[in-house]
DNA sequence: AATATTTTCCAAAGCGCTTTGGAAAACTCA
DNA sequence: TGAGTTTTCCAAAGCGCTTTGGAAAATATT
């Protein structure tokens, strides 16, 4: 069923059938009421190329995701966070197109495509890198873009929204500080990925405000895989001068150092403190009476809906200028810490 | 840039330029690489809604993710799944389309829309029920699909590409037992989903065979969460009765029941054995010399890459009976499994 | 009753592409 | 050389929608 037989079906025009179904003022509440019924009866909707095609709009939002750096599809996060922004989209009638660059292909290359093309109507950056090139391309390239997270090294003004993840892992030191802990250990993410660069600056900014000389031996970066908060734990508690307590950037490494505490024997929260940051994966409930882990939490999936409102925004208001989020997080207190063993 | 302009430049028809870029035979080699270089150095692209109507193809194809079902995005493997059918779509230059169904809507009205404006040319359908209706209901839609697992009480013909679930758990149980092990716990996900029900036959089925009894105080059904592992384990631990061997139904529940097992001063491997299924998720490197987990592996992503090839030669053969796939796992030894305790 | 104003509707253009049905040009063959 | 073939190209229709510019019908105003 197309517009053409809902309106022969109606005895009216085109125009008055398509002005009935988007709400145009020029039409009678009684023949608006009559075309809406016959709509949903005859299960019309609008074909969604040739309404692209006349009013320039896609109602697609790309996300472009690249394997060749195999860390982007390593992230846990993202079905969580897509599903925080396709709620939103869904609500607006956009769709979420999105589009894998396989192994060896160029990722702008897709750009420009999905420009060429007009795919979408904007597009969401996921992952940036401390010194990210999509930013200053996509700008020159001209396509509205929301970017979730910062490039620190990017100094032209663009739409983001990102976690406070530099006061976050400030909190976290601190408060291991105050129980005590002065040597604090950090398994952190690939350190060219901005929000770890910005942990590790919160991490070495409560340091030094607290006197504590920065130790690289005890700081480390990585996919953010659960063997690797095992290993880097586990030759920790061998060394010389083993931390008390351990910084980790996810639930997964987290687990991982955990696994490592408890197989030397020792107990974690008392031995040895672990503070975590925690994105709330729906797959991983850190949200027990007392959660297992005291953790840095700040929900992806309220992230991803809270940014997929900013693009449409602007999406609807070419002219506003970039949008930018800041959240910050919750410390809460889980079984994993305790005070500094006395030695 | 788009045709007309393009076809100026050239001093073209549009015709000849559209068919030059599309590879119909009757233009002059000359003539095409002429067109092709200036569509190169223009980033001329063909508008991708203009394109659709018409050829009537939407290049695109549709996951539609029901979030109601709270289980859908628990689903950690829905990354890599979607990496992998990402990359195949690209390559032969199909977009994928996300539509995520907010809580309190209909999931099946989304698909009805996605035909009804044509915005797909086929769509997947995951992580489906033992009963679920979306088979029938796409059927009768008449939209093509190709379901990843099947729905074991559905008896129309219809596409899908599954792992072989029910070996694959007949194999592990037949592992353990081949290692003495008697008393067999199992942490299943929900039963409802239909890859849990096959892993249960499998279980059920090698125990049966073995003359061993099917005890449901020690098979659990739940979201694969680490907690679920955790909190199952330590109380079969602590019953009457303990088991010897665990099967649990993905790595995240096995980190959760390894926990368990390392908090009640136990060993794995050697007073408790653990056998899981693995999806080979990237964030989950089950890969050490001696993996961490004896496991029966099957990667998801290479199953979305496969289910995407056979999807897209669907959409190309349209009188093609429905394919059907079934994917064998492999049984790797790690170190989470040993004879059973002499007792 | 005649005119002005508003409400209600429509015909047709245009979005950018593919594709049909030919025409012109170039080439064969008798 | 003239008729038949092939190669090379083009004009124009059509995909299904939105939207412009008006016309007809209904209502209000003098």
């Amino acid at each position: 069923m197309n517009l053409k037989e809902l309106s022969e079906l109606l005895n009216l025009s085109q125009t008055t059938v398509s002005r009935a179904l988007n709400g145009f003022p020029e039409v009678s509440e009684r023949t608006r009421e009559r075309v809406q019924k016959a709509a949903k009866q005859n299960n019309y909707a609008p074909n969604k190329a040739a309404r692209g095609l006349a009013t320039g709009q896609a109602l697609s939002i790309g996300h472009v995701i690249s394997t060749t750096n195999q860390n982007e599809m390593v992230n846990p996060v993202f079905g969580d966070f897509v599903a925080g922004v396709g709620e939103v989209y869904s609500k607006h009638g956009y769709k979420m197109l999105l589009s894998i660059v396989p192994p060896g292909e160029d990722e702008y290359q897709v750009y420009r495509e999905l420009k060429a093309q007009s795919t979408v109507d904007a597009v969401v950056v996921q992952s940036p890198s401390v010194d990210d090139g999509r930013i200053e391309f996509l700008n020159k390239l001209g396509i509205p873009f929301i970017v979730h997270g910062r490039a620190s090294e990017c100094k032209v003004p663009y739409a983001w929204l990102d976690v406070n993840n530099r006061s976050a892992f400030v909190r976290a030191t601190d408060f291991l500080h105050d129980l005590g802990h002065r040597r604090i250990a950090l398994l952190n993410g690939r350190e060219h990925m901005d929000f770890a660069h910005r942990r590790q600056q919160g991490y070495e900014s409560s340091l030094s405000s607290h006197g504590i000389k920065i130790d690289p031996s005890i700081m480390f970066s990585s996919d953010m895989t659960e063997s690797y908060g095992y290993q880097r734990t586990a030759e920790l508690l061998k060394s010389d001068n083993p931390p008390t307590a351990i910084l980790t950037a996810s639930i997964i490494v987290a687990l991982g150092a955990r696994r490592a505490v408890q197989q030397a024997g020792l107990t974690v929260g008392q031995d040895i403190s672990i503070v975590t940051h925690d994105d709330r994966l729906s797959y991983f409930h850190n949200t027990a009476d007392v959660p297992m882990f005291t953790a840095t939490k700040s929900s992806v999936r309220e992230a991803g809906q809270r940014l997929a409102e900013l693009l449409i925004q602007m999406i609807a208001n070419p002219n506003m200028k970039p949008p930018t989020e800041l959240l910050e997080v919750e410390l809460t207190i889980g079984n994993s810490t305790g005070p500094a063993p006395a030695n």
